[in-house]
DNA sequence: ACAGCGTATGAATACGTATCCATACTCCGG
DNA sequence: CCGGAGTATGGATACGTATTCATACGCTGT
């Protein structure tokens, strides 16, 4: 029994006459033999191993992690865990995935710029970014729409008759505060509403609740805060309420991922729900397909859209007038 | 230049002569040359790589994981994601993870029997049990030291004149649940308090949310309620606030496990708090001892103590007698 | 019965690195 | 000046699998 008619039973069990398989299927079980990972990644070239390179310590990019992890088992991969803290071990990360001769990576942030991947692009890696949508050629992505998302909430506190909202930004360069930003105050502009950009530093509760102290302070309150993503949003909940301002009484306020907490009680928040599975799935399949195939019929770059979730942060405002 | 000597200049850079060493760097840096990992791993028998599993969706390992991502780097490790879903695909991760010759592993879940992970032990390889505490002697674990935990939380409720006490359990055959469970009622016996177990039936807040309602339906309303976790409790706050029932004026709650939402201000939870990174960096350490050394000199079993986190759950009440 | 074809199998090689072993070289003391 | 000790280097091999190439075998059709 040769070795290459074993490496055949396990991995083309078809063209291995039936009887000689099954010995050999008898044997390794008995032996506790199963195929070497690293064996045949060497000789095949290809290690079926996908990077994913996620931010420490967020919400959203934890559920994001456990969706991409359930969708690529099936495909054939595993995940290789590269957890970036700050920019700075990014750039470490950038440096060490190469060694490992992955099949692909996923870049799960908002944050990273494209160029700082550049690296691996380069070398002609697969690399898609998750949660960041992209429009060079080069590099592909799965994203949700977030200026259509943030439009829908926009038109959702236009029509329960808000008449002065703020933006609650998390980090002003991030590709989805931008998006959603805009999505915001373009959509409240056709409706003569005006929105005032706030800072609140980091897309955290922490951040979000620190807000809370500025749009208490100033001179004229507006009746709805727009968060940038639901941490931010239940943090300006409690803050707020720390203050004294009456949510959704004074002021409604929205939110944007669809984490579960949004769903919690105690906050009840509108926001607008990201369809984590479906966004995991499309992730996956569109970067295998660029793995495994020289012309990948997935279109490379694509745009999901939420779900809007009424809850209980949103109330109707009487028209003044 | 031989490959010998390049492979030596990466690896053990004092034995080859400087000016050669000088030009290896700078060839490798024109080339983009990297040490291959696979090659490396074939070649010395070791992936340098640990497989973590972990329980999709549940908030406290989102975060362990997290913090052991950041302790392996240092040691030299990569994590190799499995998560599993449930019991079934827990088998078929075991039964995955020999064909990567991963150097150890880290199983994170209190749920998962030791048995279901004996096929790994029993091959040799090093196996750390995070958040279980295990006693046999042929597996390695951190965990927080949940009984004393409970005894805290316990005495705390007792000093502020609590009378009856009822106690969330999340799974009952989990490890955690058990110790947390004889710690709340083995310190509340010690002060005359009975202590009754609602089994929620599973560690989330949903759980809890529904083992409100069967709180609320006794005869006899207790004065406290300790979750066996603070998605448990959080989940539990919420259900009994719905139902008109004043947290903490009408019955104190309790958490475990000190997640970053515990300390958000519509909960403001009571809670032992996990020393998280600390746990993590103890799993790294004592697992990476059992793979490169012979006589492994870290206990391989140990238990931290957590924090008592006192906040506004939990009120205090009037002697009544 | 034999040419010809298709199929199952084995031998050999390549993948990239670590490491053993042998060798050439340097430097020191006598 | 030479022997010996120590050091830097290169050659060769092993790790475990996929895959190419060659071969032997069985079968069909004439």
């Amino acid at each position: 029994m040769s070795q290459a008619t074993v490496s055949r039973a396990f991995t083309t069990p078809e063209i291995v006459a039936p009887d000689k398989r099954e010995r050999i299927f008898e044997t390794a079980a008995e032996l506790g033999y199963v195929l070497n990972a690293i064996g045949r990644s060497l000789s095949s070239q290809s290690s079926r191993l996908i990077a994913v390179v996620v931010p420490a310590g967020s919400e959203y990019y934890q559920h994001a992690l456990g969706a991409l992890a359930r969708h690529v088992v099936p495909s054939g991969y595993q995940l290789l865990l590269f957890e970036s803290f700050e920019s700075a071990d990014l750039d470490v990360v950038v440096i060490s995935i190469p060694q490992y001769h992955v099949d692909g990576v996923i870049v799960a942030s908002s944050i990273v710029p494209v160029t700082q991947v550049q690296p691996l692009i380069g070398s002609g890696l697969p690399v898609l970014m998750f949660n960041q949508h992209v429009t060079s050629g080069d590099v592909a992505s799965v994203s949700i729409d977030n200026e259509a998302g943030m439009r829908r909430l926009a038109s959702l506190l236009a029509e329960n008759g808000h008449r002065s909202v703020c933006f609650v930004g998390g980090i002003r360069d991030a590709t989805t505060d931008r998006a959603r930003y805009r999505g915001a105050s373009e959509q409240l502009a056709d409706a003569r509403i005006p929105c005032r950009y706030v800072l609140a530093g980091d897309f955290t509760y922490e951040a979000g609740y620190a807000a809370a102290e500025e749009i208490a302070a100033f001179a004229v309150r507006p009746d709805a805060a727009m968060a940038a993503s639901d941490a931010i949003a239940i943090g300006l909940i409690d803050g707020l309420r720390a203050r004294g301002i009456s949510v959704p009484g004074d002021i409604s306020v929205t939110g944007f991922d669809g984490l579960p907490q949004s769903a919690w009680k105690a906050y009840d928040l509108t926001t607008i729900v990201q369809p984590m599975q479906e966004l995991a799935r499309l992730a996956v399949e569109t970067l295998v397909d660029q793995i495994e195939n020289d012309k990948p019929t997935t279109p490379p770059q694509q745009l999901l859209e939420g779900h809007l979730q009424i809850r209980g942060t949103v109330a109707k405002r009487e028209s003044t007038e």
